[in-house]
DNA sequence: CCTTGCGGTTTCAACTTGCAACCAATATGT
DNA sequence: ACATATTGGTTGCAAGTTGAAACCGCAAGG
């Protein structure tokens, strides 16, 4: 119990994420909050997860500033799980995710919910990388490169 | 054991991948692997996780068509594991799921690794979102819709 | 030979997961 | 007033997962 919220420094830009988001499970609680669910029941019925489970993951998630809870929006005497700037942050990975999913996962032509434009009803576009200058760059264009104050320190 | 690798047709297009992928650590293999790392010992030196922990997932990721096994690239009697273009098709997210950490989790000047463009050796751009006529979109602006055939079922 | 390095598998204790039962507070029916 | 349902949890416990450490097999080096 009593676990750690201020980032462990010793790890890297990725796992610090993951370490925060928990668990698949959460990131599936972030991707519904962002379908609009609030409540604990909502999300619930959605998952189709435990009670427990799901009660831990939603205070691990409000613990970590991903999900905040607000006293309640109807009349109800509830609260209710809302998502945060930062949770908020969380969706180009979920759109990412989708959009892997959906070129690899799915035989083309099969049916899948779509992520769309909601002013145009138009799908999204895939997601792309860009160099400073505009070019877009795949993964062997790319490295990671410690920062200049580590840098002058090392071979 | 003999796990399914087929997709479960009943999970959608967020948690189907997110199966396939299997873990955190998972993730973290193969964002080793896309910074040139092959071998078995290079991941558990970089990683530090139990030996058995490595093996499991490295076969999983495998079974996923996520990584493949080469026989070796210098002489050794060894198999290397690289990145196919299933797994290749992860980079969008771990970039995501990097430069999240990077907005959320660094204190502004805390070093940090950076992804920068191997010709220029400038930092990548932002991930952003476009709508189909090019109009940044963020989460507000976007809705899940069933595809047409399901939609005309429903309400 | 004997040892070292690499790439695992096996063993086993500790932890986590998740079903099911329970609990508490309000809402609703009668 | 009293029973009953709904919502949002907590608790108990069996089964599964994780991970540190020990072990194993193979090839190369001395």
């Amino acid at each position: 119990m009593a676990k750690r919220v201020s980032h462990n420094t010793s790890m890297c830009g990725v796992a610090r994420p993951l370490d925060a988001i928990g668990d698949w499970w959460s990131l599936l609680i972030v991707r519904d909050a962002f379908d609009g669910l609030r409540r604990f029941g909502e999300f619930q019925k959605s998952l189709g997860l435990a009670k427990n489970i799901l009660s831990a993951r939603l205070r691990n998630l409000v613990t970590h500033g991903i999900l905040e809870t607000v006293p309640a929006s109807d009349g109800s005497p509830y609260q209710e799980y809302v998502l945060t700037e930062k949770g908020r942050g969380l969706f180009p990975v979920l759109v990412a995710l989708r959009q892997w999913g959906e070129e690899f996962f799915f035989e083309p032509g099969e049916p899948h919910v779509e992520l769309v434009d909601r002013k145009a009803g138009l799908p999204i576009r895939r997601l792309q990388l860009h160099a400073e200058d505009g070019r877009i760059v795949t993964s062997d264009d790319t490295v990671v490169r410690l920062p200049a104050a580590a840098r002058s320190a090392s071979s």
